[in-house]
DNA sequence: TTAAAACCTACTAACTTACTAGGGTTTTCC
DNA sequence: GGAAAACCCTAGTAAGTTAGTAGGTTTTAA
């Protein structure tokens, strides 16, 4: 049940881009370096996101990405979702409604499996890129 | 962020187990039959659900496995845990406490794991086996 | 025209998963 | 006391996934 690395390193990176939202494009090695991530692999997890439509780029010099909408409109679902694809604890209970398993109707366990897929959905996306800005600082204040 | 087999497959079993709790030790080829699973895999499970203590088991002929505890006493979250482990999306936001990333203070990404992870853990903490048995009767009852 | 940057494709080493195989060992029935 | 039923244990392994790396092409500002 582990998230893998491109959830969590698209997300780090996209938090990077909305505390940038506003300055205009921003490189992919700065960001690579602010978060410590490899460049080349970075970038194919920004090519997923462009072509989900949740940042633009800009090529060549002074080039760079930039988050597609404010940072209050996206939401940590719609990165994870792009990049992990539908974050289902098993297929039976998936997005696509593809069954594997033949017993779908009444199957204890597929019922336990959809109240966790529900209760992971109703936190990602419930939670926007400047509702992880306004938490850490909230957090420095307190500090 | 899909559960293995081990977990699906252990909490197939596990309520198959909950269903004839009561009629002393069911026999492993039973179980596995019954929810068409591989026999010897399945033993690989049960062997990790005994040493966790939720299950015993008797030998020789007539003999098999049992619940160690009555169904309303067992959760989801016990069962899940013994197989597939601690069940955070990141190793930071693990119970064990370690971290494998330095920023562990204030990181955004980091908040955002915790909270999935709690909403995973009051979930399948809050399910037991005798929940799931009464839940799927309420549906037959319906239908 | 040069350099900075995005863009794209292919490859690969390491790891994990989901088993299978094949032996034990213990218990009970006859 | 023998055989069968069942648990018990370890090792191996094919297939798939992950987490990258490598190396090139295209665009565009200066």
């Amino acid at each position: 049940m582990k998230l893998s690395t491109r959830g969590r390193y698209g997300l780090m990176a996209m938090f990077q881009l909305a505390l940038e939202y506003g300055n205009g494009p921003i490189p992919l090695n700065s960001i690579a370096e602010e978060q410590g991530l490899s460049e080349s692999y970075l970038e194919q997890l920004f090519s997923t996101l462009r072509r989900d439509g949740l940042i633009n780029s800009v090529r060549g010099p002074q080039g760079g990405y930039l988050l597609a909408y404010d940072p209050g409109e996206i939401t940590v679902g719609q990165i994870l979702r792009s990049l992990e694809g539908d974050l289902a604890p098993a297929q039976c209970v998936g997005d696509d409604g593809s069954l594997d398993c033949d017993k779908e109707f009444g199957c204890a366990t597929k019922l336990v499996l959809q109240r966790i897929k529900e209760s992971i959905d109703s936190v990602i996306d419930s939670i926007t890129l400047q509702d992880m800005i306004d938490e850490v600082e909230k957090i420095h204040l307190v500090k």
